[in-house]
DNA sequence: CGAAGTGTTCGTCATGCGTCGAACATTATG
DNA sequence: CATAATGTTCGACGCATGACGAACACTTCG
């Protein structure tokens, strides 16, 4: 009996594939979630990310998009109690992928 | 009287769109098509640019794939003739998504 | 135990996307 | 002029995707 859970379905750093994290990065309400989590130091709660942002969805929706962006490797996901906690997968995508993260999460100057 | 027209449907390099640059890369087809345009350094017959790959589509196919790239600013068409030439926009790209090109062109290590 | 909080899963719906062949437009080329 | 070469455009088709509400699972709190 732990306290801390790891969720299924992500793949391994090895198997991250480019097309797919673009895939997952080309939703406007995706690419939000991971530019908050690209300049969050910590976990953030599943549900919180979006709170300071305009976008709102249901929960299923997000859920939805949260299972897109963990299958494509893009976060990881701790359950404490009733909890999820999300963080960007930095070292991972990082690794496979230099310089991504980085770009994706530039503030756009429009 | 010309002899080099300009294909229409481009955004300008302020319209560019993270999102929709993102989704026009996040197809293998497409992907590999820009990859292989940014190691080039002058243009590419559109007809050529896949002929070195495995990758085998019918011309309408093609045609979609290009123009979804040209509609989302990533790429440049230049008409002579009966033929395109395709280039990258990188000076817009990199402008508005600096390291955005590098990052998708690092070669995958698998 | 009962109720509230947090997310997931399921079914459904509309929309978008990738693919193709056929037809077309335009420009060489014989 | 007739034919070939190069792409685009136009349906059509099947499949994936994003959205939602309802129901469920699980934990936490009175």
């Amino acid at each position: 009996m732990v306290d801390s859970l790891e969720v299924d379905g992500a793949p391994d750093r090895a198997d991250l594939d480019l097309a797919t994290v673009l895939g997952a990065l080309a939703d406007p309400i995706r690419l939000t979630y991971v530019r908050i989590l690209a300049r969050t130091p910590g976990e953030i709660r599943c549900g919180d990310v979006l709170k300071d942002t305009d976008i709102t969805i249901s929960k299923s929706t997000l859920s939805h998009h949260l299972k897109v962006l963990r299958e494509a490797g893009l976060t990881h996901t701790r359950v404490i109690g009733v909890r999820r906690f999300i963080t960007l997968r930095r070292d991972d995508l990082s690794a496979r992928f230099p310089g991504l993260i980085e770009a994706v999460s530039v503030p756009a100057e429009d």
